[in-house]
RNA sequence: GCACCGCUAGCUCAACUGGUAGAGCAACUGACUCUUAAUCAGUAGGUUCGGGGUUCGAUUCCCCGGCGGUGUACCA
């Protein structure tokens, strides 16, 4: 027919990498659509999935009901007239066994073309070898989709860094850890998610594509809109939009907001990444902090089993109460002095004192910022809120309300990480004003990640923000911190990664 | 951005101070009716990341480039 034309056209295309086994395997599709087996049909009805299988083995076992599963075969060993492979599917595995005189003859042939990595269906009973292993006795089988590229090899499965983060799917189907990653993944937002409903936040969307891009200090990526005419950025932060909803009267929203910034990329910082943000009214930083050590250790609770998790080696316990520091005794522990009110010069000599390296380091804020992520943030291993900031470097905080010079600012760091950021919200719009106004001042001195003046933002202020607190979560480094993954490529389904095409 | 390391068969890895590029798994052919890293006999499989150089000869040494990893810097 036509589709085998087609057909031999594609096999000339053949791939480079491909290897003289996909040829092979197309040759085994031709035999099939030979023997008139679709090797691509459009639906399987299970009974069964492997797991539940294997949790009812008695009662299938003794009713002598025929199950039907479906999933990839993993592994073959074939013996003549018989063979034993296994079949896995999202929720396990499981060993089957087909011999010649069981079932059809034409499937015993579909059988013979059947290929490590093809997806089938088998109907059977179950029963145990003489070794005691659970096995389904395959009366009839159906190939689901026949795969044209081998398998990683079976006991080494694929270790290459690279071939993982590009082709995710393989390193799924064949390293089991991997897929335990992002099922926890899953859980973790969805336990977030379900806590935050339950006290009463709404979950929006706001505009990923900003005019004005804010709500912190990054750079964006800019794009353009070719009808409207005008370059747009990707938010870099959903911040001043949830804001302006609470203005709005939604008292409490959230929103799992992917956020991209257009800066360097480490084991914990992807080009793009996920964050999420809610605000509650009338709340002030002192109950963002309840709230958070509460969420984050039922999510580990729920999700683990436990408060207390290991993470590359240490042990941490999420239990609240968290540890309470406030940002300038967290520096005057480590230093013996305090650095409040010290010039510049004098910082940078302490700086330099403690052989850090303070080359193009400028300004108090950054000089402050150094100190404090040198010597202070690697020793929060167990969580710790480091709160009230200096203001400078946190022009959406509300000032202080007893401390000159600082806001009401906290971050939640675990394991060394900094997982959050929140603040009593600045609701003041004239203060405000005058906080972006500083960073325009501060741009032109040279800073370029400060804040651009959102006139929008400050006339929804004008018309009034209700006292709020906000909370930003790194769901990345969340994730990383409850699955203990030493890197945010290892839970980002897809890193950012250079195209493979461009090599020389 | 910088430094170091890596890139060899579909996958996991070898190849000494430069001397014909090899194994296991996967694949192919044959044997085999409870195997499980199945076994046994045989077969095929390579632009050694790309380009240039040194050399009689380069996977190996040198230079340029690509991609990745790690560290570091920048950055929430």
């Amino acid at each position: 027919m036509e589709r085998k034309e087609e057909c031999k056209v594609s096999a000339n295309e053949q791939p480079k990498d491909a290897g003289k086994e996909r040829e092979q395997r197309l040759e085994k599709l031709e035999r099939l659509r030979e023997l008139g087996v679709n090797p691509y049909p459009y639906r399987f009805q299970r009974t069964h999935s492997i797991a539940m299988l294997k949790e009812n083995e008695e009662q299938i076992s003794a009713s002598e009901s025929q199950v039907a599963i479906a999933g990839r075969v993993m592994s073959l060993r074939k013996h003549g007239h018989t063979a034993f492979g296994n079949i896995k599917d999202n929720t396990d595995t499981i060993q089957f066994y087909i011999r010649d005189d069981e079932v059809e003859e034409a499937e015993f042939e579909v059988f013979k073309l059947v290929d490590i990595g093809d997806i089938i269906g088998l109907w059977g009973g179950l029963f145990r070898t003489k070794t005691g292993e659970l096995t389904l006795r395959v009366k009839k089988l159906e190939m689901l989709s026949k795969s044209l590229r081998p398998l990683p090899e079976k006991w080494h499965g694929l270790q290459n860094k690279e071939l993982r983060y590009r082709r995710r799917y393989l390193d799924l189907i064949v390293n089991d850890d991997v897929m335990d990653v992002f099922i926890k993944r899953s859980k973790i937002m969805e336990t977030m998610r379900q806590f935050l409903l339950s006290h009463h936040f709404l979950e929006v969307e706001t505009p990923i594509l900003q005019p004005i891009y804010g709500g912190a200090a990054a750079r964006p990526f800019v794009t353009h809109h070719n009808a409207l005419d005008i370059d747009l950025y990707l938010r870099i932060a959903d911040e001043l939009y949830l804001k302006r909803l609470v203005v709005g009267g939604m008292e409490r929203v959230f929103e799992f907001s992917r956020d991209f910034r257009n800066e360097g990329m480490d084991k914990s910082h992807n080009p793009e990444f996920t964050m999420m943000e809610c605000y509650a009214a009338y709340w002030d930083y002192n109950d963002m902090m309840g709230f958070v050590e509460e969420m984050i250790s039922q999510i580990s609770t729920t999700v683990l089993g436990d408060t207390k998790i290991i993470y590359q080696g240490q042990q941490i316990d999420l239990a609240p109460p968290w540890n309470r520091l406030k940002f300038f005794d967290a520096i005057y522990e480590k230093l013996g002095k305090d650095i409040r009110g010290l010039n510049e010069g004098e910082l940078k000599g302490i700086a330099d004192e403690k052989g850090l390296d303070t080359e193009g380091v400028k300004g108090n804020a950054a000089l402050i910022d150094l100190l404090f992520s040198e010597l202070v943030e690697p020793g929060l291993v167990q969580p710790t809120f480091i709160m009230d900031y200096p203001i400078e470097i946190s022009p959406l905080a509300k000032a202080h309300r007893s401390e000159e010079g600082l806001v009401e600012r906290f971050e939640p760091f675990v394991a060394g990480m900094e997982i959050g950021n929140a603040f009593s919200e600045l609701n003041d719009p004239l203060d405000q004003r005058a906080r972006f106004e500083e960073q325009t001042r501060m741009r032109a001195e040279g800073a370029d990640e400060t804040h651009p003046i959102d006139e929008d933002y400050l006339r929804a202020l004008e018309h009034g923000l209700p006292p709020t607190g906000g909370l930003g979560i790194g769901i990345d480094r969340l994730v990383m911190l409850l699955a203990d993954s030493p890197s945010i490529r290892d839970v980002i389904l897809f890193p950012q990664m250079r195209p493979e095409e461009g090599r020389d």
